[in-house]
DNA sequence: AAAACAATTCGATAGTTATCAAATTAGAAA
DNA sequence: TTTCTAATTTGATAACTATCGAATTGTTTT
C-alpha cells in the first residue's frame, strides 16, 4: 500500500467543493449507468458558486488523484470516476474485526 | 450527508504522516482487538520521524474529525478509532452500479 | 471569417498547514 | 520533593491552496 498515493487521494477530497464536484461525477455515473457517456462540466459548473478557473483546477486534483478520468468530447469535457481506484480505498479503510 | 463534516475527515487522512498515524491506530485496534485497551502514544511516537508537538497536533486533527477518540491513562495517552464514522466514509464512497 | 461558447492558463492574494525548538504542564517514580 | 517521562502549548516559518479576474486556447455555430 503506498501511503503517498493514498494521501493524495484524500487530500482530493479534502475540500468541500471538490468533493461535491466528485460526488456529482458519481451521480451522474450512477444514473445513467448503462448508456454512460460521462459527466458534461459545463452543466456541472452552472450549479456551483465557484468559478471555472476554480472547477478546472479541482478537476485537474481529482484527475491527479486518478480519482476521475477526463476526456475532451469537441467543445465539451466528460468525467468519469475511476472505480479501480475507489475500491483501493475503500479497501484501506476496511477495519478487520 | 454533510459534505463539510466528510471533507474534514478526508483532511484529516490527507497527509502522509497523519495517515500512517491512523493507520497505525487502527492496526493496534485490530491485532488486540478483544483485549483492546487502545493504543499508546508513546510507542509509536519512536517509529515516527517526527516530533513530539507534531505528533500531538496531528492527533488532534484526527480526534477533531471524529476518526479516533483519545483517553489519558495516567501518564500516557490511548488513541482508539471511531468505526461508526469509518462506516460513514466507507458508505460516502460506495457506488452504486 | 466572425461571434459564441467551453475550458484552461496565468498571476495575484488571502488563508491554511506541517513542522520545529523552546517552554510548560501532568503524572509517576525515586 | 526532586527527578524523569509523556504530552501539550506557544510562537515562528516555509510551503501550499482555494479562489478570483483577465487573458488565452480550442471548438462549434452563424
Amino acid at each position: 500500500m503506498d501511503t503517498q498515493k493514498m494521501a493524495k487521494v484524500f487530500k482530493a477530497l479534502s475540500n468541500p467543493n471538490r468533493l461535491e464536484l466528485y460526488l456529482k461525477i458519481v451521480e451522474n455515473q450512477e444514473t445513467s449507468y448503462k448508456t454512460n457517456q460521462g459527466c458534461l462540466m459545463c452543466e456541472i459548473t452552472e450549479k456551483f458558486n465557484i468559478g471555472p478557473p476554480t472547477i478546472s483546477h479541482h478537476l485537474k486534483e481529482l484527475t491527479n488523484a486518478e480519482l476521475i478520468f477526463t476526456e475532451r468530447k469537441g467543445k465539451f469535457l466528460v468525467a468519469k470516476v475511476n472505480e479501480a481506484m475507489v475500491d483501493e480505498v475503500n479497501e484501506l479503510l476496511k477495519i478487520n474485526k
